[in-house]
DNA sequence: GAGTGGTCTAGACCACCAT
DNA sequence: TGGTGGTCTAGACCACTCA
């Protein structure tokens, strides 16, 4: 059984994509949506929350919430856009290929990166993302191999996330990004089209899972003119 | 009268942050935490809300709260590093220079951006940020003159934000930020100390007031070389 | 099965906004 | 002054973890 507060969410939030409940309006006033929904009212503001964290609402104190105009905000949220998402959106003009799919032992930058013990394995995925014939994209994942024995090759070509997520049934609870613009290394001309661009967006990924432990380290590395991050940021109350 | 969970919160977050309660342990449970602070279940689940949401713990259903180590974890929590937080860790090494502060008529691409109504009039603001001896970025804000009838230049020299949410008393709701990187303008070679960097990399800020209105568009210019932005990332439920 | 956090309720009082 | 959202309470039941 799903969430009451996320029911409310999904059918508040269609209607505003929809244009239903149109920008610079009010939403009803809580009272009013405790009857609508048939429920209290602190699940009202749950759901409520949901759609401010979201935003597609502002609540404003005294006077209501605001329903804000979604695609002036441009989403989404967090510039958690993964190469998959960004792929569906392309359609055949986005390609990933799986340059290499390894167990090492890892190095000292490793170790002290993803806090491994002594003599654990951690996978090595590189990929390069194509978008339009050009290699822009750059990923090297290092995952720990006790919290992931088999990583199948096939899954590699797709996204990791779906397999751990989905079919390893791991939960990833928070992640740490850090953007940074380097160098490019010799690495990245072998396997990117740089076109010249003398630096490379550095977008390094810390994945921790449910029970707070480290379990993945991303690095994505960027050719400058096709990067792009967004960011949207709502102050706590 | 401050908020009940967020004098619950600030005392956790200080315990946590001492080491009077050590990372990887469990916090006390919300039934003990309801007695120790003698309050409901719901006031302290909102304190250990704000707790995870700023990485001092992570949540575990059937098991408790765990204490992160947030020196690992190492904020800021979301990327919002204004030059005035900078400028107090580096101390004397820090300096704004106000280029220009300017009352205008805007362009059409100004127009775009803040979504300005015909004949209101903006401010231009234009401040370099130097560290140690190096001018490293480019800072153009764009206020709505309807919203800051005057702006001090003295104000300029230290933070916007102070005196717009502290002197002015009005309040920001939430921003969006997008990254991006660029070609070095005549503008950036003119104010920056661009040491042969052949790229620029952008933050676009959009300010929006609790009422939802966008009152203030802000493009910072880095060089790439001191350029760094963390994001803190959580699932949300 | 005991203990934990997650959801949900029904009601109270307060702070703020409009008129 | 009436209506709005913000805080807080006391209690219920459920889902999950761990021994």
């Amino acid at each position: 059984m799903k969430r009451k507060y996320d029911l409310i969410y999904d059918e508040l939030a269609k209607q505003i994509q929809e244009g239903v409940i149109k920008p610079g309006t009010l939403l009803p006033s809580e009272k009013e949506l405790t009857e609508q929904f048939e429920t209290s009212r602190e699940t009202i503001r749950k759901a409520l929350n949901l759609l401010s964290t979201h935003g597609y609402i502002q609540k404003v104190q005294g006077k209501g919430s605001i329903v804000l105009d979604i695609n002036k905000l441009n989403f989404p949220i967090s510039g958690l856009v993964s190469f998959k998402e960004l792929s569906e959106k392309m359609g055949q003009r986005a390609k990933s290929h799986v340059e290499s799919l390894e167990l090492l032992s890892p190095g000292p930058h490793l170790q002290e990166q993803l806090k491994v013990h002594e003599g654990e394995f951690i996978w090595e995925v590189i990929r390069v993302r194509e978008i339009d014939k050009e290699h822009i994209i750059l990923d090297k994942d290092y995952l720990l191999q006790s919290k992931i024995p088999n990583l199948p090759l096939e899954q590699c070509k797709n996204s990791l996330y779906e397999y751990i997520e989905g079919e390893l049934g791991l939960s990833i609870a928070f992640a740490k990004k850090e953007i940074t613009v380097e160098e490019p290394t010799d690495e990245d001309r072998k396997y990117l089209h740089l076109n010249g661009f003398s630096n490379i967006v550095v977008v390094k990924n810390f994945v921790y899972l449910e029970d707070a432990s480290l379990f993945q380290y991303t690095e994505s590395r960027h050719r400058p003119d096709k990067f792009r991050f967004i960011d949207f940021a709502r102050r706590n109350k």
